[in-house]
RNA sequence: GGGCCAUUAGCUCAGUCGGUUAGAGCGCAGUCCUGAUAAGACUGAGGCGCCUGGUUCGAAUCCAGGAUGGCCCA
């Protein structure tokens, strides 16, 4: 006996009790330690930011990741997933400030690093358990007891070894970087932070300087001109013009030199007129490609002449929309300023503090592109050079905002400032304090990824990434675009950077420290002591005295970049090297590690996890550290926009789960759209998914084990021999092309398809194979037939639990528990312990298919034909007449002819004769025809739209001829039918379905049995009774009633479960309606007995 | 401002190599069926295939430009 199922279900609760289940049997446990034939199938989690609840978005990464590594473990492959959490990092001290009031980076401080510290890391703890609670509840099977944490002292240790690895490579630096820089709270903002603080309408000043071409340069561009000659550049920032290095023009556009006055200046020519120029003379123009490489006076002789600075560059970001197609580059105040420096190895001229103080004395660095050391790999590293320099600058001393005024007012006095106006626009501010951020080149240590760009670039050649697009376009963009990593970060709660340096400012002696034991033999086992923790401030106690000039050696403040952590999970997450090495020795050896076979992010990722995964094992290893990606696209809400908090369009995952559960949240996920785009969401998407889907699978599920145990059916004694029944061959046969569909899909990290795949086969096995076979579950003699249609049913109710089980792990274990577990020894106790079904290609039988599909569409159109000439189905017909198209489509009508008489409830099947029926029609076959005519095609087409009949006839023997054309029939066209005007027929490409309409006296009666069983049918149900149940019968009607149901009186008994049928009044017990039966009056009444 | 992706019915999505009349589900209107069904069948309404050009005998499909939305970067 089956467990009952009733049709009624809650999927939530289903769920609920199987995990249940899964927890008292140590279920995802024993997949780990079942045998595994097939070896490891290895899943990197990426590690989310714990800093904050899971949103629906988790949710979709999370299926995703889940059900890949479920599904090989029903292949043969052990699929360990060590769960992960990324602990570190900007956001979490945000929230924590927000928590403890603190504001800035002084704030901090006077709290206490320790305490802060102390404070992030219980944050990060409160949501740690959230997580678990809903990775749990959706079904992601993910090893959270054994999870790596990038904060423990074991993880630091691995990304300290790492850094050292690369440091003893020549791979580590210290360099600038522009960010966006707070001078009141002293420090730099992440992008997201700059984001929040944008103003529009911020009044700037709008200056057009002149720079002055060297003597030389303006005799070789400008000879026409008369007197001296300068560049006009633009700027809204005049404090940073002591900083220029350069100015860019836009090499294939248009300049000119105007004149006037005897003064020449060079601007773009679009821009003359804009530039409030439109009274000077041009005098010349040529492209700025030949004004690349001139040189000017500096505004400010600071850089020395050996760093090559002040001269003109090219840039494809110049503009002509607005400014003067001159572009004013001061590398150490602008992201793009320092690109461009970097590339074209402009000297560095810092002239302000990190207050925002225009300092007494100025910083350049430089590099000597003459003098470079080569390392072994032939990269070439060029010494780099610091100044210091001490010009009188205008506004020393005071605020950027002030030194403006002083910098126009010295400009106007060289005659270099030739217009001032002011400008309205958005520029952004502190978020917190509200100061006006400087983008501000400050020092910053860095890993040379340049180096490898080449081996990144190969290693994203051995990766799939799914949706392919990734891989030549967002990654490989990105991978082609690279710059050297900036990994420190001048914050608290990080991976301290293992880099320590001497504090003797003439020494700066530095050394990274690749372990806890290298820290040790210098500061000894006292100096130990002070560090339980290796986070910040621990970490930054311990002194040891410089190898050198003996002074003392510190760590550097810096921590790193939380995406190194993220990056180095591969290797962090087991200690390695200092543990484990056989985690990750040798790559892809049996037992190890790495790389993983399959990692599932969100698009976003290209440039976060995908990165840093890549940059580190190539950097280390020379070679990717992941094989697979599913890289999914965003959640939008039900508008197609982003979900957001104040707009209230966010979908909380508990809710969704809670009402219509996992399973069909995590079937959405997979089916509704391809992995990569991006999804609209909303909860009534997913009840669909429950109606369309779930609803439909579990009412056959409930059906076959209602009847299967009325029937008291064992599937443990019945598997037939050979399946008899067409119905059940081609269920099987429908089933086994499933699996092996399913199988590919899944093979290909494409779970969409596979999905899809699976939602159609159980829309043709409810709507078709249950809705055809239904007679043959209840038909009261126990034969042979019914215990094959039973067997079929299990067999493919079964076997859908095991591939379902990938997508939704719930229900298909349910079906699994009911099913199969009890009915065959030895059984693992979980459908996620059992083998991925495999198909039986001999059980395929492609033509049964394909008369199957025909019936369907027959039956189709007969239904539309009974619809059209108003006959209900339960109205016996004599004759259907089907138009085959094809002798070989008549003869598989015969093979099908029981299926379209029992579902449209016909007598018999016949044949139209085409000619009776049909007018005939041309249907080129525009593939062959194209190739073979090409150009003349169009006339062609013309003349065989115009046929006349006699064409036509003509075209039907053999051939035709259009104009000096000969087309064949077969291969250049077919000729076909469509049903004549006036018959009432239904046709659709040329098959054609009609329905005799003519109802004779029996076929009436036969239709009135029908509609009297139906009526008591309902009735029974009115009662209460149960389907098994057996009643006697009581009628009152008129002569024709008793008629009928003395010629069809078996069939009734038979349908109604009905022992009598008796004439007469109903007895006091039974259930008795009065009911109106084709006009007559009668009166029905049911009892149990 | 640059890059990538998407745009097909009211909604969610298919659509093979460029080939004849562009499909499904949901929703809506109507009819029917029901001894599994909270289901189902049939019919109908609903389409400028985002727009504009181009290639081609033929374009939802290929190319170029643009629009809108999303993401990433500046």
């Amino acid at each position: 006996m089956f467990k009952p199922v009733s049709s009624r279900v809650s999927f939530p609760e289903l769920e609920e009790r199987i995990l249940r289940l899964w927890r008292e049997e140590r279920v995802f446990a024993r997949t780990q330690e079942k045998a595994s034939p097939q070896g490891l199938f290895r899943l990197y989690e990426g590690p989310p930011t714990a800093n904050a609840s899971p949103g629906i978005h988790h949710v979709l990464s999370r299926v995703f990741k889940d059900v890949i590594p479920r599904y090989k473990t029903m292949k043969g492959y052990r699929a360990p997933r060590k769960g992960g959490w990324d602990t570190h990092g900007l956001p979490v001290e945000l929230e924590v400030e927000r928590k403890l009031g603190l504001a800035t980076k002084p704030d901090i401080e006077r709290y206490g690093i320790a305490h802060f510290n102390a404070a992030c890391r219980e944050s990060v703890m409160k949501y740690v358990q959230e997580w678990e609670a809903l990775t749990e509840r959706i079904g992601f099977w993910l090893d959270m007891e054994h999870p790596y944490r990038t904060f423990d002292n074991e993880y630091i240790e691995s990304c300290w070894h790492i850094v050292k690895q690369l440091w003893d490579k020549g791979l580590v630096y210290e360099g600038h970087r522009v960010t966006p820089h707070c001078p009141r709270c002293v420090t730099s903002l992440s992008s997201h932070e700059v984001a929040l603080g944008y103003q529009d309408e911020v009044e700037d000043p709008s200056v057009h300087i002149k720079f002055r071409l060297t003597q030389e340069s303006a005799l070789r561009t400008a000879p026409e001109a008369r007197g001296e000659v300068a560049f006009l550049a633009w700027t809204t920032t005049p404090w940073t013009l002591p900083g220029n290095t350069a100015l860019a023009v836009a090499p294939p556009a248009e300049y000119a030199l105007v004149e006037k006055d005897g003064e020449g200046l060079i601007l773009a020519q679009a821009l003359v007129s804009k530039a409030g120029l439109g009274d000077w003379e041009v005098r010349a123009t040529f492209p700025g490609e030949r004004l690349i490489g001139l040189r000017y006076q500096p505004l400010y002789d600071i850089a020395p002449r050996e760093a090559n600075g002040y001269r003109v560059i090219g840039g494809n970001f110049v503009s002509m929309e607005d400014g003067t197609g001159i572009v004013h580059i001061a590398p150490a105040y602008g992201a793009e300023d320092y690109e461009v420096g970097l590339k074209e190895r402009l000297p560095l001229v810092n002239t302000v503090d990190l207050e925002g103080r225009v300092m007494p004395t100025q910083q350049v660095i430089y590099s000597l592109p003459n003098l470079g050391v080569e390392l072994p790999d032939k990269k070439i590293i060029q010494p780099i050079v610091t100044r210091t320099r001490q010009l009188p600058l205008p506004g020393v001393g005071t605020f950027v905002k002030e030194a403006d005024e002083a910098v126009l007012t010295d400009l106007k006095r060289r005659s270099l400032l030739l217009r001032r106006e002011t400008i309205k626009h958005t520029y952004p501010f502190c978020w917190r304090c509200g100061s006006p951020l400087l983008y501000y080149a400050k020092s910053s240590w860095y890993i040379k990824t340049t180096a490898v760009k080449d081996g990144l670039m190969a290693g994203n050649e051995q990766i799939n990434w799914y949706p392919e697009h990734i891989k030549q376009g967002r990654f490989g963009d990105w991978l082609a675009g690279n710059v050297d990593w900036a990994i420190s970060r001048e914050r608290y709660w990080g991976t301290p950077l293992p880099i320590w340096r001497c504090s003797q400012p003439g020494c700066g002696h530095t050394e990274c420290l690749g372990s806890v034991a290298e820290l040790r033999a210098r500061v000894g086992a006292e100096g130990m002591e002070e560090v339980a923790d290796l986070h910040r401030p621990d970490i930054d106690r311990p002194a040891y005295p410089c190898p050198r000039c003996g002074s003392e050696m510190r760590r550097i403040p810096e921590v790193m970049d939380c995406w190194f952590d993220s990056g180095a999970m591969p290797f962090a997450q087991w200690h390695y090297p200092f543990e484990n090495q056989d985690k990750i020795e040798p790559p892809g050896g049996p037992d190890s590690f790495f790389p993983a076979d399959y990692i599932c992010e969100a698009v976003d990722q290209t440039r976060g996890w995908f990165y840093s995964l890549h940059a580190i094992s190539t950097l280390l290893l020379g070679q990717p550290s992941y094989k697979n990606v599913i890289c999914l696209g965003h959640i939008l809400d039900a508008q197609g926009e982003k979900m957001s908090k104040s707009k209230g369009t966010v979908v909380e995952p508990w809710a969704v789960i809670s009402k219509y559960g996992a399973d069909p949240l995590r079937w959405y996920f997979y089916t509704a759209s391809p992995p990569g785009n991006s999804r609209r969401f909303s909860g009534e998407l997913v009840a669909e998914t429950v109606r369309r889907f779930f609803l439909t699978l579990w009412n056959t599920y409930s059906f076959f084990v209602t009847y299967a145990n009325i029937d008291r059916f064992d599937p443990a004694q019945a598997t037939p021999k050979e399946w008899g029944h067409p119905l059940d061959r081609w269920l099987l046969s429908e089933l086994n092309t499933l699996i092996q569909e399913v199988d590919k899909a899944l093979e290909g990290y494409d779970p969409t398809e596979a999905g899809r795949k699976i939602e159609a086969f159980v829309e043709g096995l409810s709507n078709w194979y249950v809705r055809r076979s239904r007679r043959r579950f209840w038909k009261s003699e126990d034969d042979a037939d019914k215990r094959a249609a039973y067997a079929a049913l299990h067999r493919c109710l079964a076997t859908l639990a095991r591939l379902l089980a990938p997508f939704a792990p719930f229900l298909a274990e349910e079906m699994y528990q009911n099913l199969e577990r009890p009915f065959s020894p030895g059984a693992p106790v979980s459908v996620h312990l059992a083998d991925f079904p495999q198909a039986d290609p001999s059980l395929i039988d492609e033509s049964l298919a394909e008369d199957m599909r025909l019936a369907v569409r027959v039956a189709g159109l007969g239904r539309a034909a009974r619809s059209k000439a108003g006959l209900k189905v339960r109205q016996p017909l004599a004759r259907v007449l089907v138009v085959a198209r094809t002798p070989a489509e008549a003869d598989a009508l015969r093979r099908v002819a029981s299926q379209i008489l029992d579902e449209l409830n016909v007598k018999a099947l016949g044949e139209l004769n085409l000619d009776e029926v049909s007018d005939y029609f041309l249907k080129p076959n525009f593939e062959v025809l194209g190739p073979k005519f090409g150009r003349a095609l169009g006339e062609i087409r013309k003349a065989l739209a115009h046929l006349s009949p006699e064409q036509v006839d003509q075209a039907r023997s053999g051939s035709l001829q259009v104009g000096s054309h000969t087309l064949h029939l077969g291969e250049d066209y077919a000729v076909e039918g469509r049903p004549r005007a006036g018959w009432a027929v239904e046709e659709e490409g040329g098959l054609a379905v009609a329905v005799d309409t003519q109802i004779t006296p029996e076929l009436a009666d036969e239709g009135l049995a029908r509609e009297l069983v139906h009526r008591l049918q309902t009735m029974r149900r009115s009662a209460g009774f149960e389907v098994a149940d057996y009643i006697e019968t009581y009628y009152e009607g008129d002569e024709r009633l008793s008629g009928v149901l003395a010629a069809f009186g078996d069939y009734v008994r038979q349908e109604t479960l009905s022992r009598r049928l008796v004439a007469g009044p109903p007895p006091a017990d039974a259930y008795a309606e009065a009911q109106k039966l084709e006009g007559m009056a009668v009166r029905l009444g049911v009892r149990r007995v």
